[in-house]
DNA sequence: TGTACATCAGTGAACGCGCGTTCACTGATGTAC
DNA sequence: TGTACATCAGTGAACGCGCGTTCACTGATGTAC
């Protein structure tokens, strides 16, 4: 790592990371401007160069989170194409693996209080993971009879409830009960039990 | 009401019910011990007399949740017996119900960062609210064939994770995302889904 | 019924703290000639 | 290659604020006799 001098050279970033960190560490709550800059080694007025203000910066740590989100979901998405059953259960995979392993990002997203509409693209890139879970639900839904046929944003909506869900409850320790189950395994079979239902796993697997 | 003068009469639950709408209002970083004193009519440290500090506060508010939370599934649960499915079909929408009709409560359970091991009485009740669910989904169990049967805690925890899915992502207006259905219908048509592919509904009802 | 007194729930002033934000500034960088 | 100068990313001091918490106090309540 290059000695720094007078300039940062990449602050900006330098302080979305801090601020990662810090969220990861001590919630959203615990999030302070001032101490984000203080990690990044430089004075909290330096943050005014680069963002408006804190919410600001909150925004952008989301924003990359998001961007990382819908990436991940569409490679989970792509990898297991053409099978969109095994499409739709790798983004209910993806989207555990992402919180676990960008938990800054995934607390700024849904935790922080934050409001999707925030920016332009912030609205942009959460529209886009959003796209690729109902893509993913609209090509299942195709193999069911039209007749008992959920709508696809519905399926999509109870994949994401439930993964959401398992990862607030049991992916975190938050509210000190021990998980029963590993939340992958909990998710796993959930998604399976809910699949079976839709009709789209044989009964007997 | 009466007229109050020097002393309150009952501050320690006018401190609660100013917490509460102070969370449900602000959201859980929003509350301040100070403001809550005010909105009871109170100097800050009056506070001190009823409660250890801030966090107490919040534990008070969050234990009293759990316990109207228990009260409410476990009615859910009575009132729909003997039927094992529609008492935890029941116990869905009391969790939803829960939810809406104390939002306030419904935060410092869940979204204060509280530990339930914050008290003994809070963990207590948090386990006896627990217990009806878990007592539902074992119940329900039994019809199932013990060869394919998942263990009653994992299906107690998928529907919790769903129910509390579906709160966070649709029944608050948090992300800025318009819900695409009503919370209620999403959670009723999940858990639908959920238990045919338990095999406890049959595939064409 | 009336007085003395213990109990206790509130006051109000004060504390130290860290916050987000502003401002005039200064040091480093990079470009024009 | 060297100098002059514009640009811009940082400093550091200061601000007003509201926070949670403490303390010695005082006013109201209720009980004993």
């Amino acid at each position: 790592m290059p000695k720094r001098g007078y300039h940062h050279g990449n602050l900006r970033q330098a302080l979305v990371d801090a601020a990662l960190a810090l969220i990861e560490a001590k919630g959203p709550t615990g999030f302070t401007l001032s101490e984000a800059a203080k990690q990044a080694g430089v004075t909290p007025a330096a943050v005014y160069r680069h963002f408006a203000g804190r919410e600001d910066l909150i925004a952008e740590a989301a924003r990359q989170g998001y961007e990382i989100f819908a990436d991940v979901m569409q490679y989970a998405y792509d990898k297991h194409q053409p099978s969109a059953l095994a499409a739709l259960e790798a983004t209910g995979r993806a989207y555990l693996a992402f919180a676990r392993r960008y938990p800054g990002h995934y607390i700024a997203m849904f935790e922080s209080g934050i409001s999707v509409n925030h920016s332009p693209e912030l609205a942009a890139v959460s529209a886009r993971a959003r796209g690729v879970q109902e893509r993913a639900a609209a090509e299942l839904s195709q193999h069911i009879p039209p007749g008992k046929r959920p709508p696809p944003t519905m399926v999509s909506a109870h994949i994401w409830a439930l993964s959401h869900g398992v990862v607030e409850l049991f992916a975190r320790n938050s509210p000190g009960t021990q998980s029963p189950f590993p939340p992958e395994a909990l998710l796993e079979s959930g998604i399976g039990v809910y699949l079976r239902g839709l009709g789209l796993i044989p009964p007997d697997s």
